[in-house]
RNA sequence: GGGCACGUAGCUCAGUUCGGACAGAGCGUCUGGCUUCUAACCAGACGGCCGGGGGUUCGAAUCCCCUCGUGCCCGCCA
């Protein structure tokens, strides 16, 4: 409804604009202060005072005159405030929301027709997911949820580095190393077995006996060797690594949950020749020359001083060779490609757009969102390699211990009488503590640097998500307490400052999921959740809606008002990835 | 040294794209509110030269320049 209510404010006031002989490149619409009683505003007024050689309150008054609403059906009037023009809801307004918003998908934008693959995590296998790392799957998988709800054929996919230097050092320590050497597991989970390998490995080639090193490198290097010639019997060696420590990483992530449609595997793009014609084809451009034994680009033309070697001087490929070939690949199966990457990766993410238009590609179908880092208190960065960090298997044990202990320590004082089982402890335990985490996370500008706290990062109360997952409970308690009361869908007895304000907010939602989806930013779908909460809440405290001092109609109008709000609840949360309890 | 980010209340953050109504929340502190649809909630108080300095503008947290502080990057690693 706002997204319609928003077009015809801006037909009307073009029109107006356009009769008056201003301009109507800017209409300076935009939304009032909570305490305006109007949905959406004009300040063009101010700039065209000069112009039109009056005040901008005249002004404002003349356009004002001018607006026609004959062919409004939303918009119930035009007045001015001072050098405002505000535009203000008609019955059909909140007539319309109250209908639409009863959509369990209330919420979801129209079918854009355009497909989308969402790249994001693509943690290297090498072990347990750690906090440092959090921030990619949390917000790769909120955003690849807005864009769906936002209309788009999104795949999410997964892309395995199994065939660089690293998976030959852990393939090398794997089939070098005795178990009996190695300390006990963390967790009996496939990844932390195996990370024990990766780690002895990395410190036997920092400290180990020169001659031995010297030994181990000449295999690992025959390791990368035979990846890179797509060689049947290595890459069955590495993919036993990489297949078992992916699994428990999988794993971990499907607790957030972050799934994916496609693990796409590096080595793929070797086996079917693709890395090694991008190669001829760089070798035949013209920014590309030999230096000391090495291909590279020279990309000043883009203005990146760095060049971009994408071929060793043993003729063997690099992670960035290999990822020209996998962009080509999502180039011809998707209309745009959307990278989630830590900042660290953005010099790299500028010489592979570069490549790319090198290769002839229009780069303007790849995307990338960067997040800044997740440190450790003390300043401390996390390393699987170092075994430094936070497993987020234990941050998100940690949340949902301590949000049983909070579901346990309320059980006592509550007020209603529906005792909880056993399974429903657990399950809100489940979706308090995960939601929370998810929350605490999602709810940021990536760009800001985090450091990681467990109790801000576990807190329940406030700006969380237990805040809005408290509210959608309460919305299913009300509809539970309901009993026989059918909800109607009658918006005229719904004329309180609360239930006005609320009816407003549920329709702003849609407009949230466009602008969300359109910016790549998730946090505006948690910034409007508890924006919205508290709304919601002025609601409930003063408009009951089981009660016997409510007539029937406007009971049962809040009735259906609930569902509305408990069905924007739940997709704001949903496209943030995180559950909606029916009770806490 | 160069590039990219970030700096808003004691703390954690919205708001910065695209300048516009007195700069908003939460936590913490203080005062109140559960026999009333769930108090993981609500009402109120206290708390800001929006890092600093210039500039553009009728108007700047928002745009431009300079400066200070912090993070990240600058490998024939990924």
């Amino acid at each position: 409804m706002f997204i319609a209510f928003r077009r015809e404010v801006e037909a009307a006031l073009e029109a107006a604009l356009d009769d008056l002989g201003y301009p109507t490149g800017d209409l300076g619409i935009e939304e009032p202060p909570a305490d305006v009683p109007a949905v959406l505003a004009s300040s063009v007024a101010f700039r065209l005072a000069s112009d039109a050689q009056a005040p901008p309150p005249q002004v404002a008054g003349e356009i004002a005159d001018a607006i026609d609403l004959s062919a409004a059906d939303l918009v119930a009037d035009v007045s001015t405030q001072g050098p405002y023009v505000n535009f203000t809801p008609s019955d059909a307004y909140f007539q319309g929301t109250l209908e639409d918003a009863q959509a369990d998908e209330w919420g979801r934008l129209p079918d854009t027709g355009e497909s989308v693959v969402v790249e994001h995590t693509s943690a290297n296998p090498t072990g347990p997911v750690h906090v440092g790392r959090a921030r990619n799957p949390i917000l790769g998988d909120a955003l690849a949820r807005i864009l769906d709800f936002a209309g788009y054929d999104v795949t999410k996919e997964y892309y395995v580095n199994d065939a660089g230097r690293q998976m030959a050092v852990f393939t090398w320590a794997y089939e070098t190393f005795d178990e009996s050497d190695l300390p006990e597991p963390e967790r009996d989970k496939p990844d932390y077995d195996f990370v024990r390998y990766y780690r002895k490995g990395n410190e036997f080639l920092e400290e180990g006996d020169p001659a031995a090193v010297e030994e181990a490198e000449a295999e690992i290097a025959s390791i990368i060797e035979g990846l890179d010639e797509g060689d049947e019997d290595t890459l069955e060696r590495t993919s036993e690594v990489v297949d078992t420590v992916l699994g428990g990483m999988q794993e971990t992530l499907g607790r957030l949950p972050a799934e994916f449609d496609e693990f796409v595997k590096e080595t793929r793009f070797l086996r079917d020749g693709s890395t090694h014609e991008v190669v001829d084809r760089l070798q035949d451009s013209e920014y590309a020359f030999k230096e000391e034994g090495a291909w590279q680009l020279d990309l000043d033309d883009w203005d990146i001083e760095q060049s971009f070697v994408f071929l060793r001087s043993d003729d063997t490929t690099l992670y960035t060779t290999r990822d020209l070939a996998h962009h080509e690949w999502k180039f011809d199966s998707f209309d745009s490609a959307i990278t989630v990457l830590g900042e660290d990766q953005e010099l790299h993410a500028n010489k592979l757009e570069a490549a790319l238009d090198i290769l002839g590609n229009d780069t303007d179908q790849l995307e990338a969102v960067f997040y800044a880092w997740v440190n450790l208190p003390g300043g401390e960065s996390m390393s699987t390699r170092q075994g430094t960090g936070v497993d987020m298997d234990d941050l998100l044990d940690e949340a949902v211990n301590r949000a049983e202990d909070a579901v346990r320590s309320r059980l006592d004082d509550r007020i209603r009488g529906d005792d909880l089982t056993e399974a429903d402890v657990e399950r809100i335990a489940r979706q308090v503590g995960i939601g929370a985490v998810r929350y605490d996370i999602v709810s940021k500008q990536p760009t800001k640097a985090i450091t990681f706290d467990w109790e801000d990062a576990l807190d329940f109360e406030g700006q969380s998500a237990p805040y809005v997952q408290y509210a959608h409970a309460r919305a299913c308690g009300i509809s539970a307490e309901a009993g026989d009361l059918e909800p109607s869908l009658d918006a005229a007895p719904l004329d309180t400052q609360a239930e006005r304000d609320l009816l407003e907010g549920i329709a702003r939602f849609p407009a949230v999921v466009e602008a969300a989806a359109a910016d790549r930013e998730p946090h505006q779908v948690a910034t409007f959740a508890r924006e919205f909460v508290d709304t919601f809440n002025a609601f409930y405290r003063s408009c009951p809606v089981v009660s016997d001092d409510v007539d029937d109609d406007t009971a049962a109008a809040r009735l259906a008002l609930v569902d509305a709000a408990r069905n924007t609840l739940a997709n704001a949360l949903g496209v943030l990835g995180i559950e909606s309890p029916d009770s806490m």
